[in-house]
DNA sequence: CTGTGATAACTGGTATACTAGTATGCCAAG
DNA sequence: CTTGGCATACTAGTATACCAGTTATCACAG
């Protein structure tokens, strides 16, 4: 039982330095968590969640839980049944296509604008990342790769000019990463990621807008997982 | 005091027929309603909103009135500032051609995909949309040609066989409406929409991938709002 | 043994009460 | 007249209580 890990009370910060001057709700903190449990396949595909439980779990009232439920649904990770139920979200298989499709048209625009745009000094923090990342490939720590990996991505959607694209990968890319997360990480496939991101890295240096499309859709292409397998060996996880 | 409209009690039927047996909620009226209000502007942006004063108006609680703000919040429609208030948002300026790039980037795949794999029945589904929208041009009915406006686009994502992608377009579009609802409708450019329309259905009934996208990019080319002017004339209502 | 219906034990939805930050305006001190 | 600080009246955030459906159970009739 999986959420047995969250027998911990939850701490909230009292204030958040962050930038922003917006106070940490207890909601949030909640939304924060559970999503992270949620993606990180802790709380699997399936699995029934009650507000009331999940609530005490954390020591807080039911209405914080509540909206921070409400919020996972908009992001489509769990499926609340009226009256009835809530629970993880099980991964709709016909969504990872599409989210490879999406994926592939806004990151084509992205990074074709960013070639146009980059400077130095983007090239610069594109470099730092991907050193971090060959790093974290080096000794195989998955999630800071994974962390690099989102950086990344995100960086060249703020080179380009439109950082608001990347919000809405970040919610379409989510269903992938669980998906994703149940193939083991193949350690030979991190370095190839890193290899691939160099080649972007490279495209967008020398402002060859149509060589960054093409590497990117490339990169796109090779992480796509095998659903059929996926599907007949966790049955009860997709849809 | 736009807020006077909504005097009126909030009738929640007990029951929605639509196929889903899931059951309609407070809460979600509530975010229908608001939701309607603020895209067509009867709830202006910088409008200050009070939890407390929309229930009231409505008849309900602040519970199921909070829940549909925070759904706004997620929209970015509304901006909730904990323990200050709420108002409805600002447009924001950068927004504008965010939004229209991520329209043409996803669109364009959604329309190229259309061309090869539309049926006939497809193209028979396109041809009434855009029988009803010249009707609706004609007789200057502004919010049925937006209607079918909207439906000719998703019937496209749907033809694509990437129906969740209208689903994000959805999202963006919002702030782009709101910007477009305050320029005067141009009767002249109902026509050219409808026209434009037809020439994006010839290329889809042609199979012509490539002259569906351009057909569609122009489409969406066509519709940028001059934000410079908008800005002038509603300074309040940017940011 | 099996199908069926009353019922009890859940679920999430809503209403209300309370807490704790924030903005505002008044008043006094300079 | 300006300005600093404090009292007050807000706001949204959270806790709790209650309501209305849904589902599972189990006794009982066939």
């Amino acid at each position: 039982m999986p959420q047995a890990s969250e027998t911990k009370v939850l701490v909230v910060p009292s204030q958040e330095i962050g930038g922003r001057l917006r106070r940490v709700t207890t909601a949030g903190a909640i939304y924060e968590r559970l999503h992270a449990n949620i993606v990180s396949l802790r709380m699997p595909p399936g699995m029934s969640l009650q507000e009331k439980r999940i609530a005490e779990d954390f020591g807080v009232s039911r209405t914080p839980v509540r909206e921070a439920l409400l919020r996972l649904s908009e992001s489509g990770l769990v499926d609340i049944y009226p009256q009835s139920g809530t629970v993880v979200s099980r991964v709709p298989v016909s969504a990872i296509p599409e989210a490879v499709v999406v994926r592939k048209a806004l990151e084509g625009t992205t990074v074709e604008t960013a070639a146009l745009t980059a400077t130095a000094a983007d090239i610069d923090r594109l470099d730092a990342i991907i050193a971090r990342q060959r790093s974290h490939a080096a000794t195989g720590n998955a999630s800071g790769f994974h962390e690099e990996d989102e950086a990344f991505h995100e960086a060249i959607a703020q080179i380009s000019g439109y950082p608001g694209i990347w919000a809405i990968l970040k919610t379409v890319k989510v269903q992938i990463d669980r998906a994703r997360r149940l193939t083991l990480p193949v350690l030979g496939r991190m370095d190839n990621v890193v290899h691939e991101h160099i080649i972007i890295r490279d495209a967008l240096a020398a402002h060859d807008a149509a060589a960054a499309r093409a590497a990117m859709i490339h990169h796109l292409s090779a992480v796509i997982p095998d659903v059929d397998e996926l599907r007949s060996r966790y049955p009860d996880y997709f849809c």
